[in-house]
DNA sequence: TTGGTTGTTCGTTC
DNA sequence: TGAACGAACAACCA
């Protein structure tokens, strides 16, 4: 499941090798999630790949910026002269032959080739997209000050609130249940319940998950060990605290993570460590 | 075979 | 006026 870390680390990996390609075509598979001409785009040269929130921004200049959304199942596979840069959600396309089943977008370049896959056709492509204009700040572009403000106003659960990308951008569901353990705030407490000293150190706590996302780059789903055999994908499931741990001992007290359903999203947290 | 899973959109209710 | 909530969306896998 792509969140902020894993999209920030398709960003590093193309910034390496796609950057000053030209792009020669495009052929675009599944029409539904394309939601721009994207014939514009062909002759011109990528100037820069940047990230808000959860999407992923190839910037071909002049205000021309295609975005992608990953979704849940999304990914970008680039191949390059047999060499692969992958990212996203992994899967067996990782490594399999292109195109696949699942590949809705093919962008030819000079050098190599790119293509967007998306097993459940819930993400899309877009140039210029609207979505980022409603996104909230980036975590790691906030004061702890302005934190605080953004979540002292909502009643809604501090998990919900969290993962609202119009009040924070880039943090699901992975980043939420684990930054919420490490602040030891029960998901469900109403945001303008939180003092100023809990908002304080949920500030510090989701930026230290994300920041650790990053660093392993980002989550694989759990079941997916071939990847690992592939040295493709990223280690964050290796360090998950609290999500996807339903029955296991909390890493702090050993009492069992519980786990229900919030926002028709899964919630795992510790009913010990989390008041 | 069915239910669980995910982020965003959209419609309804307060 | 807008916050809050939940269903819908698609397709795979256990």
């Amino acid at each position: 499941m792509p969140e902020l870390p894993e999209i920030e680390t398709v960003k590093l990996q193309l910034q390496k090798t796609l950057v000053g390609q030209k792009l020669l075509g495009v052929e675009v598979l599944s029409p539904k999630i394309v939601k721009s001409d994207l014939t514009s785009l062909v002759n011109k040269k990528v100037e820069g790949i940047e990230r808000l929130g959860k999407v992923l921004l190839i910037s071909f200049g002049e205000k021309l910026n295609l975005g992608f959304h990953f979704k849940m199942t999304g990914q970008l596979v680039l191949v390059e002269k047999g060499k692969r840069v992958v990212g996203g959600h992994p899967t067996v396309d990782f490594w399999g032959p292109m195109p696949s089943r699942h590949t809705r977008v093919i962008f030819k370049f000079d050098k190599g080739t790119l293509y967007f896959n998306d097993q459940r056709l819930f993400g899309w492509v877009e140039i210029n997209p609207k979505f980022v204009d409603k996104l909230g700040p980036e975590p790691f572009e906030l004061t702890k000050e302005k934190f605080v403000e953004i979540f002292s106003k909502p009643k809604k659960a501090i998990k919900l609130a969290l993962m609202d990308q119009e009040k924070l951008s880039g943090v699901g569901n992975i980043y939420a249940n684990d930054a919420l353990w490490e602040a030891k705030i029960d998901p469900r407490t109403p945001s303008n319940k939180l003092s100023v000293e809990q908002l304080e150190l949920l500030f510090e706590k989701t930026k230290l998950v994300l920041k650790e996302g990053i660093k392993y780059g980002g989550a694989t789903a759990a079941d997916a060990k071939y990847i690992d055999l592939h040295g493709l994908g990223g280690h964050y499931q290796d360090h998950f605290r609290v999500y996807d741990r339903e029955g296991l001992p909390c890493l702090v007290c050993k009492t069992k993570i519980e786990k229900f359903v919030m926002g028709g999203r899964g919630t795992y947290y510790c009913p010990h460590c989390q008041k």
